[in-house]
DNA sequence: TGTCAGCCTTGCCATTGTGGGAAGGTCAAG
DNA sequence: CTTGACCTTCCCACAATGGCAAGGCTGACA
């Protein structure tokens, strides 16, 4: 199959596909004579763990990681693990990082009246110098 | 004083000083005979703003706005409350994408016994036609 | 057989915000 | 006058993705 259609299949962007092949996360395709790239079903496959990869945050080079051990049937299930667990604490420091984002910004939106009048403690508290919390 | 005076004071680096320069956030600084850039305190200001402006998560595009509703003393709060707002709800957004995601991955992990076994339910989901939660 | 749509190829540019480094000019202290 | 610490500009890098352009291939239809 052609690459647009691998792409359908497996919810990759063609784009994509060139992409992960040309930084080594997926093999080179074979091409037909005419140079089109050829895709078989376990390609297919292996762009859904991707994807799957992509869509849990993963990194393409925690994705490369994953691949290794996905394809090591001898893996111990510790390092996967020890891998998501990894993953699992970024995920939790940007997530901290948001909600402090957040709970400043919605306090300060709480303070401001909102209105025509030029007053507004949102303003002030990026201007001034003391009191910004996150970071 | 120079930049990296300047930058010291206001905790934005030297680099992203010129920066904004570069893209039009932050004016031009005045050029001393053999091209160094001078600071003063208001620059600093500006420059205080701009930091405390990106530790809440503003874009510099959306810095770009607040600049010019600090600088405009007949602005509607509305306005400013406006914009806040809207960042809030980006920040939700991403907040829930973190969430789905870290929930999705806590789940896996909690299923994967984590030993010297290859079997891992982690693999498993991300090989699996089915069953992809997030996104 | 000609042609046209729709695919494919490569390659370059843009995004966002930040950092690194090179090559060279300036300044102040010793 | 030298030296070290600063400054200047310019280019490159990251991560992941999209877009566009110029050109080649393929298959269907007249």
């Amino acid at each position: 199959m052609n690459i647009g259609e691998a792409a359908k299949a497996s919810g990759v962007s063609a784009k994509m596909i060139r992409h992960y092949e040309s930084v080594g996360l997926f093999p080179e395709a074979t091409r037909t004579e005419s140079g089109y790239r050829q895709y078989g079903d376990k390609d297919v496959n292996t762009l859904r763990f991707i994807r799957h990869s992509r869509d849990l945050g993963f990194s393409l080079e925690q994705i490369r990681e994953l691949l290794a051990l996905w394809q090591n049937r001898k893996r111990p299930s510790r390092q996967v693990r020890a891998l998501a667990q990894a993953h699992i604490e970024e995920l939790d420091t940007k997530l901290k990082e948001l909600q402090a984002m957040k709970a400043t910004l919605e306090h300060l939106v709480h303070c401001c009246h909102g209105d025509d009048r030029p007053d507004c403690p949102i303003i002030d508290a990026l201007a001034d110098h003391a009191a910004m919390p996150v970071r």
